[in-house]
Parts: structure tokens; C-alpha cells; sequence
DNA sequence: TTCGTATTTAAGCAAACGCTAAAATATAAA
DNA sequence: TTTATATTTTAGCGTTTGCTTAAATACGAA
């Protein structure tokens, strides 16, 4: 007869073994988890992806040129642009008073395949 | 002499084609970039990726044996997966009274490889 | 230095998010 | 049918997000 550590389900066959087993599996990669989920929340952004993407293209553009290419406020790219530099996604480049912002060839293996995706649409056919 | 569409940059410089080419390159994937963003905005949660995490590993779990794996209340575990599922990232089989989820085969493509880069952990070295 | 431009930062606010607790469903067993 | 279990749904609440506006910095040119 198995018992059950369980919280909250009380179900008989709990497997408790199995349960402890995915618990540990899961701790080891959980570090690396973490930092995965905190790179897929900044592009998990649509306007952020757009950046993303334009940088993956042009390789650098400045706050200017993307504000007008995403017809937005400045404030609000830049504030983006703060949060995928703190991510460590993109980096800054001041040349004078203009900021080049270039993606991070550190993040390229994460980001640029998903990326790629996008060229050869996520349409219902390829999902 | 070139001038400027620009909405908040007053730069002389703005090479308004140039500009223009980005933003149609930008608006032939859109739709694209819009459903990536969807996806990656899901498994940019630590709790949804862990789920997405286990389902790949386990294939199918039950509502309950996620709740007790990532030790938290069972209606919280039940709201990732309705989002999941939603997005099409999942998929629910009812056996009985119990919900076995499952990860569709359809976002295997895009979700299982950035999975993978958690077993090769995500260092600094690697980063 | 003063003026103008590029960018960042700060404050405020509405909307979205994620959790808890409680009630509602659905199904199985007694 | 009544009772118990698995899951979902709803409502409420505090936190986070992303935008706007306005002020602050940084830098180049006159």
C-alpha cells in the first residue's frame, strides 16, 4: 500500500518514488531554468521580439532609428532597450551622443533560431 | 539633402529608406513574430517552463502529480496548464476523473530545444 | 558657456499577472 | 442516491508590466 507525502492530492497510487524522482530532476536543472525563463520573458515580448529581430538583421540600430522603425515613444524603446541589456541579451555602444545598440554574441545560440523561425512562418501548417 | 519622416528624432542623418525598408521587412513577419512572442511569453514563466520541463521529460502527468512535484496549490498548477493549453502548447486527456497532460507534437519544434540547452546548463561559459 | 539633440530616468497609472481561498463541476465508488 | 476525489472556475488582492509625460543627463556645435 503506497502513501502519499502529497499536500494536497490524496490519491492512493501516488507514486511517491516517481514524485521525488521528477523533484530532484528538477533541482539540478533549476539554476538553468531560471536563467531560460528570464531570457524567453524579455523576448516573449512582442515589441521586444521586434527589437530582437531588427538587431539580429541590421546588426546595430540606435534608440532614434528604432523608435521610428517601431513608431513609438523613445522612452518606451529605450526602457526596453534597458531591460534586454540588463538580460544581458543586447549590448550598448556609445558613438558620441547616439547609442548603437548590437545583440550579444553570448545570447545569439538562444535567441537567433528563434528567430529563424520567424523567416519561415509559425504558420497553423508548421505548428 | 534627407529628410526625416521621423515622429520624435530630428536627426538630418535618418536614412528615411532605410527605415522604411525595416519597417516593411517587420511587417511581412508579424504575424509570425506575434505568435513566437505568444509561445516564448508563455515559457518565460519559471512555473510554466518547469511544467513544460517535466511534461517533456515524463510525456504525461496529471494536474495532481505536477502540484505535489512542484510542491504548490493544485488551482495555481491548474491556471499554468489552462494558459498551456490555450497556447497550444499542451494538450489534456480526461481518464476518469484525472487530466493527463500532455506537450503537443506540433510545439515540440520550437519549445524542446530550448529545453535542451537546460541539460547542457545555461553557465557563463556557454553564455 | 549656451543651445540643441539623443538618451535615460522618474513618477504615475491602467492593465495584465499569479497566487489564495472558496465555490462549482465531473466522475467514481459506496 | 450519497459521499469522496480530481479538476476547474470565480472572485479578490497584491505585484509586476508597459506605457505616457516630464524632468534629468550626456554630448556636440555655435
Amino acid at each position: 500500500m503506497t502513501t502519499t507525502t502529497a499536500s494536497s492530492c490524496v490519491r492512493v497510487f501516488a507514486d511517491t518514488a516517481h514524485i521525488e524522482q521528477c523533484q530532484q530532476r528538477l533541482l539540478a536543472v533549476e539554476p538553468s531554468l531560471a536563467a531560460l525563463a528570464a531570457v524567453l520573458s524579455l523576448a516573449g515580448n512582442e515589441v521586444r521580439l521586434k527589437i530582437l529581430f531588427l538587431l539580429a538583421q541590421e546588426q546595430q540600430l540606435c534608440v532614434c532609428d528604432l523608435a521610428d522603425v517601431l513608431q513609438m515613444n523613445v522612452s518606451a524603446v529605450s526602457q526596453h532597450l534597458r531591460k534586454l541589456k540588463d538580460g544581458g541579451v543586447v549590448q550598448a555602444l556609445k558613438v558620441g551622443q547616439t547609442v548603437f545598440y548590437t545583440p550579444t554574441t553570448a545570447l545569439r545560440p538562444i535567441v537567433e533560431p528563434l528567430l529563424a523561425s520567424v523567416s519561415t512562418p509559425l504558420t497553423t501548417a508548421t505548428l
